[in-house]
RNA sequence: GCUCGAGUGGUGGAAUUGGUAGACACGUUGGACUUAAAAUCCAAUGACCAUUGCGGUCGUGCGGGUUCAAGUCCCGCCUCGAGUACCA
């Protein structure tokens, strides 16, 4: 008989509903313990077995540190705005807020299921306008916020007006644009009250500028990079081009040296700090000016190797460069031309796509070269990215592999300036011992050295600096979408202004289409109900809006990422309608110390959080500049897509071993056709779809085999496991064992459900150690000592692997000890009591009945967990100095409990070793039951 | 191309971080209990040799090396996976 695992665990997922059993108490003298897991979207499509595993092994950490003594805060909530919403808005006009809400049900009952111990009391959706008034908030912080690089932290733009007023941009360091005009105080007190908006933008945390987007006309909306593919659109193929927007851009860049900083104090993945380091892509050099040969404009290069310089041969300029038009003589003027609008048809993608086909174009210039004042050509080619560094390069053909082919393409000479290198095939990229030659002052020094001399030379005649070069860019903010956070943002003859804090939140406007409107503004300019009233500060209908008191909205809204940068700190205190976050109680419950995703968000969520908690700490809001301690990647878990072959252009469909050499395609069968041995019920295919109504099969000794394949669980491809199943016919606690069981957290793996059931037998033997002839039947007498080392072997053993997170292992250790107890048909209290509190972060509902049925009134979830005695543990590893020689391996007869002496003994005994051990010095003996393993000489 | 990570039975995976390789589980085979099945329990299960005996030999992708001792450390390859990509 199986336990009765449906009744129990409905009983206590209501018990613990009704009695907030997992909140979180504030105030508390206990020590805390922050666990989060990443919050999910919730789409249509539900959990499937693969999106339980994280949450899974937060909670059994989460309830292991709560049995520690720990005050645990593990909370659950939405991500809700996003696209999949939208577009199921677009199609059926229902409004996202209703497919969410549906949605969120759904996942609700079935995270309830699987026995979370969710903190539900604080619950909260980012789509909700009590969570975005926050977000909304946080934007009109960054825009309130200018960058010193003096002090090295984000200010108050206040503070920036105070010292423009002072002393002008003199004396001011700080991260702004590149074009921003320098100002005498005097010159700034002149500027119109409009001006000095316009000014301040340039140093506001997020501002307006142009900005290229990819934007679809027939779809009329604007595209991710992601969504482009081969340059047309994803979705329906439609062309796709780059064009220029007004967008809010968020100032990321400033902070590119302390998120890089900061990844030496958190204890995160190494390759997904590895992946932040490479996004952020620090490269450390010399911008180097070259002037144009009679022209009266410079170029100015970003290059990591000043050492190179006298190795330049030409120069290369991206299409979209400013002064390529300028500098294009008459002759090139056609080619150029041509050129350039052929790159400008192609999406970066296209060209970052195509590296092999070396193309570009000579404008007919030259420029001087700093050093040698040598005339070398100007060249435009594409393999130059507009985006990085200054948009053009200084090419130095004998230590570059792309100058290289560029050179020899179009014949451009290459000089070496590599003593004793080859260069006739390839480019000297290596730096090591390698000497500079050809290179005027530079000649005889290594690499290091002449980078150091050449950058010291261009700074003393004035024609390049030393300077660190990052990939990151600044963040572009908005979406020209409709499910997302409004920007809190009007327009006053086209200067932004802030809605005031005590406005927030701007709600969301309804509107009749959620489409882009006709004249290509986003979806917001549907919106009636979206002007301004400055005077009372409320929002009005549009048709109001003049150019004294009442002004245009916004219409972009903000990313998917912006609700998810912050949340953290919401969940400390979720209901505040005060602060975004009650300021004790972030002191109180600080860092995230155990935060537990995906690593697929490396490089947008993990690091734009980090962004915005960085900010957020250096104007005083939050007492943590890094939100995560830890952080765990769980891998994700994969479905076993089912396929059967039919043959070309027939219905008939061909099992597995018959294929050799006929023509076959592949179809995806839905996994629930197909048993462990890959047998098809082809008989039930057409109860699935219509079209194997007729179809033929080919078998083999009567079965239809199918071909199976690892792939990411979808819907689409049949493979998807559903949790809802796995728990009807198992249990969730099994399900919650076997998904750890499966393999470590960290690593990716296929679905099996075959072998659920060795993790389901370990329940029921569980379960019938307290239980004889079905009836509750426990021992109070004295344990055996035999049990007594199983219970605190496992103890230790469990203990240790969650400390180290190795949930896994820890599932065998209690398999191995409820064998060895059943082995010894153990019933006694003093073995299971411990034993079930031991196994309840794992199988909490199992756990909790036992619990009661020994006889508790309260849930064990606050039991003090067990320690583990080493008076009991069973493998006494005793390691001490003794002497030895020669092999070093034996095998003695011992008891499991000898003591030292015994051991010398033992080993004295025996012939073989007492001859080995004559007249040498033992250094270390390691000694497992029965045989010694190990004895080091000194 | 670059940067990480990984290669262990039929399968998923263990291995105290240099110390009994293959824990635990699935699967397979045999047995017990059953009229039978399910469930449960017991045994065997890396390969090869010896099985009238305790046993022996090989074995962690390949080739070398360090060490009394290597899945683990070092050098050189091969294969797979992830991320990233004209970043100057």
């Amino acid at each position: 008989m199986a336990y009765p695992f449906r009744s129990i665990e409905k009983k206590w997922q209501s018990f613990w509903a009704k009695n907030h059993t997992f909140s979180a108490a504030f105030p508390s003298n206990k020590p805390k313990y922050y666990v989060l897991d990443m919050f999910p979207y919730p789409s249509g499509a539900g959990l499937h077995v693969g999106h339980p595993l994280g949450y899974i092994a937060s909670d059994v950490v989460s309830r292991y540190k709560r049995h520690k003594g720990f005050n645990v805060l593990h909370p659950q909530g939405y991500d809700s705005f996003g696209l999949p919403a939208e577009q199921y808005a677009i199609q059926t006009g229902q409004h996202p807020a209703q497919t969410t809400d549906t949605n969120i049900k759904r996942y609700r009952e079935q995270l309830d299921q699987l026995g979370f111990s969710f903190d539900w009391d604080r619950e909260f959706r980012t789509s909700e306008p009590d969570y975005y008034r926050w977000t909304q908030w946080i934007f009109s912080q960054l825009f309130a916020a200018w960058y010193d690089n003096t002090s090295d932290r984000a200010k108050p733009i206040s503070t920036l007006i105070d010292h423009l007023d002072k002393w002008g941009t003199d004396q001011l360091d700080a991260h702004c644009d590149e074009d921003t005009p320098l100002l005498t105080a005097t010159e700034w007190k002149a500027l119109t009250s409009d001006e000095q908006q316009t000014y301040l933008l340039h140093y506001r945390m997020t501002y307006l500028a142009e900005s290229e987007v990819n934007w679809c006309p027939q779809l009329g909306t604007v595209l991710a990079n992601d969504e482009v593919v081969n340059g047309v659109s994803e979705r329906g193929g439609f062309a796709v081009e780059r064009k220029k927007m007004t967008q809010w851009i968020m100032r990321i860049s400033c902070y590119a040296e302390r998120l890089l900083d900061g990844l030496n104090t958190i204890d995160w993945p190494e390759p997904l700090k590895e992946m932040q380091r490479n996004w952020i892509g620090r490269s450390v050099g010399a911008t180097v000016r070259f002037s144009v040969f009679q022209h009266d404009a410079e170029i100015e290069v970003f290059t990591t190797r000043p050492d190179t310089l006298y190795g330049v041969t030409f120069m290369t300029l991206a299409p979209e460069h400013p002064l390529v038009q300028n500098i294009t003589t008459d002759d090139q003027r056609v080619a150029v031309q041509d050129y350039v609008s052929q790159s400008a048809k192609r999406t970066e993608r296209d060209r970052m796509a195509d590296v092999k086909n070396i193309t570009g174009v000579f404008t007919g210039s030259y420029a001087i070269h700093p050093l040698s004042g040598a005339k070398v050509p100007i060249w435009i080619g594409d393999y130059v990215l507009a985006g990085y560094g200054t948009g053009a390069v200084m090419a130095v053909p004998c230590g570059d592999q792309r100058d290289y082919e560029f050179a020899t393409h179009f014949s451009i000479p290459i000089t070496n300036i590599f003593a004793d290198v080859e260069i006739e095939n390839a480019a000297h990229v290596e730096k090591g011992e390698t000497r500079i030659a050809n290179s005027d002052f530079l000649n005889g020094l290594t690499v290091a050295e002449a980078t150091q001399a050449a950058v010291e030379h261009l700074e003393k005649i004035d024609r390049g600096t030393a300077k660190i070069q990052y990939r990151l860019r600044d963040a572009v903010f908005s979406r020209q979408r409709y499910w997302g956070e409004p920007i809190p943002v009007y327009f006053k003859n086209g200067i932004p202004h802030l809605i005031s804090e005590h406005c927030l939140p701007l709600q969301l406007p309804a509107v009749e289409k959620y489409l882009p409107t006709e004249t290509g503004s986003p979806p917001l300019g549907n919106a009636i109900d979206w002007a301004w009233d400055e005077t009372n500060e409320t929002v009005v209908t549009i048709d109001k809006i003049n150019e004294k008191t009442i002004f245009p909205i916004e219409l972009n809204t903000m990313p998917g990422w912006a609700g998810s940068s912050w949340y953290f700190n919401r969940y400390v205190d979720a209901k505040n309608n005060k602060a975004f976050a009650d300021r004790d109680k972030l002191e109180y419950w600080g860092k995230v110390d155990l935060y537990v995703g995906g690593s697929e968000h490396a490089t947008g969520h993990l690091l734009y959080s980090r962004f915005w908690q960085k900010v957020l700490f250096d104007l005083g809001h939050v007492p943590v500049n890094e939100f995560a301690q830890k952080l765990v990647n769980q891998g994700m878990i994969l479905g076993e897509s089912a396929f059967i072959f039919r043959k070309s252009g027939t219905q008939t469909y061909v099992s597995a071993g018959l294929i050799n050499g006929i023509d076959v395609e592949p179809i995806h069968v839905d996994v629930t056709y197909v048993d462990a041995n890959n047998v098809v019920a082809h008989h039930e295919l057409k109860n699935w779809r219509p079209e194997f109504a007729d179809a033929k099969f080919d078998l083999e000794d009567g079965k239809l085999i199918a071909k199976r394949e690892v792939e990411k669980m979808s819907k689409s491809k049949y493979n998807v496991v559903n949790p809802d199943d796995i728990c009807d016919q198992y249990g969730a606690d099994t399900l919650r064992m076997y998904e750890l069981f499966l393999g470590p957290i960290e690593q990716a793996k296929p679905w099996n459900t075959a072998g659920i059931s060795g993790v389901y037998g370990f329940l029921n033997k569980f379960w019938r150690l307290f239980h004889e002839n079905e009836q509750f039947s426990i021992s109070d007498e004295p344990p055996s000592s035999g049990m007594l080392k199983s219970l605190h072997t496992t103890i230790e053993k469990v203990t240790h692997d969650i400390d180290q997170f190795s949930l896994n292992t820890a599932v065998s250790a209690f398999m191995i000890c409820v064998n060895e107890l059943t082995a010894a048909k153990c019933n006694h209290r003093a073995i299971l009591k411990p034993l079930t509190v031991l196994l309840a972060p794992f199988a909490p509902h199992i756990c909790e009945e036992l619990w009661e049925k020994l006889g508790h009134t309260s849930s064990l979830s606050n039991e003090p967990y067990p320690i583990a005695d080493p008076m009991h543990l069973k493998e006494t590893q005793i390691t001490y100095p003794i002497s030895f020689n020669g092999k070093m391996r034996f095998t003695l007869d011992l008891d499991a409990e000898a003591t030292k002496d015994e051991i010398e003994q033992a080993a004295l005994a025996d012939e073989r070793t007492a001859q080995y051990l004559e007249g040498k010095t033992i250094r270390k003996m390691i000694v497992i039951p029965s045989k010694i393993v190990n004895i080091v000489c000194g």
